[in-house]
DNA sequence: CCTTGACCTTGCCCTATGGGCAAGGTTTTA
DNA sequence: TAAAACCTTGCCCATAGGGCAAGGTCAAGG
């Protein structure tokens, strides 16, 4: 007999993200023993795989579950699959582009500190922050 | 007399980020009128100015936050400020080889997904996210 | 049989940075 | 003087769980 913690081991999850994927409607809730423990059959081992090889690509789990719903539902989510995997790509090549800005920004803070190191310029905190000209602000999505 | 709308407005910020960044202890209590309204000098706009860059550049609140007493404490906090804007441009890099390395795996799906249309190949939920073998598991830091 | 340790249950607080809303008081403007 | 615009505090929301508490349950060993 599955419990919760067998099935996580045997996942790769923690218990506690099992019980949250149940909260949250990705995988439907198990038996229970007389006692109130879980129990699992192996049916819900690949559905948690799943849930774990779509993590991994960055799919949040409210977007996990909206595809499993789909296929709880008889449809075919790959359509939604797509999409999902399509602004995901976006996003990253935009938050790419944002960390690559950031660290511009930073690497020039940074020569700036250590050319501004003895000169002793004053500043209100510090003229390593101050002085640095923000060039866009990198909008988190 | 500046109240927290007008300080926040004039810094770029809302009102109640500004109040947050008062109850983290980034910047004093300001005084308060009979009736309780927060009071700011002009002293306060710097100082916000300040949270903004450094928050652009990537800094927590609680960094920030250390700074900013070391300042108030009459100690430099550039030394800080350069291990810090160092650990950040570290994380941004190891960030950026995790985003490549997730892009690269999103790619992997969306080819495959593309080349599986119409093959109709079965798979629990989706091949286009079971097929994918998940390189390393980009930790987040 | 009993104990001990490992497991399970639910529930609550915590992370970071605010956004949004509610209920109520104050100030400013028309 | 009345309405609009502002302020106050407090609470809930978001992500994806981690950690802890209090208490119930199960399996192995003595």
């Amino acid at each position: 007999m599955l419990t919760v913690g067998r099935i996580a081991a045997r996942t790769g999850l923690s218990p506690k993200a099992v019980r949250l994927y149940e909260a949250n409607g990705l995988i439907d809730p198990p038996e229970r023993t007389a006692s109130g423990y879980r129990t699992y059959t192996d049916d819900a081992v690949p559905v948690l795989g799943f849930i774990r090889q779509a993590q991994a690509l960055g799919l949040s789990l409210k977007e996990i579950k909206d595809i499993l719903d789909l296929q709880r539902r008889g449809e075919q989510p790959c359509a939604l699959v797509t999409d999902l995997l399509d602004q995901h790509l976006a996003d990253i090549e935009h938050r790419i582009a944002d960390l690559k800005a950031l660290r511009t920004t930073l690497k020039r803070a940074r020569a700036q500190a250590d050319q501004a190191v003895g000169r002793g310029d004053e500043a209100l905190v510090c003229h390593i922050i101050e002085g640095v000209t923000t060039p866009t602000p990198p909008e988190e999505r």
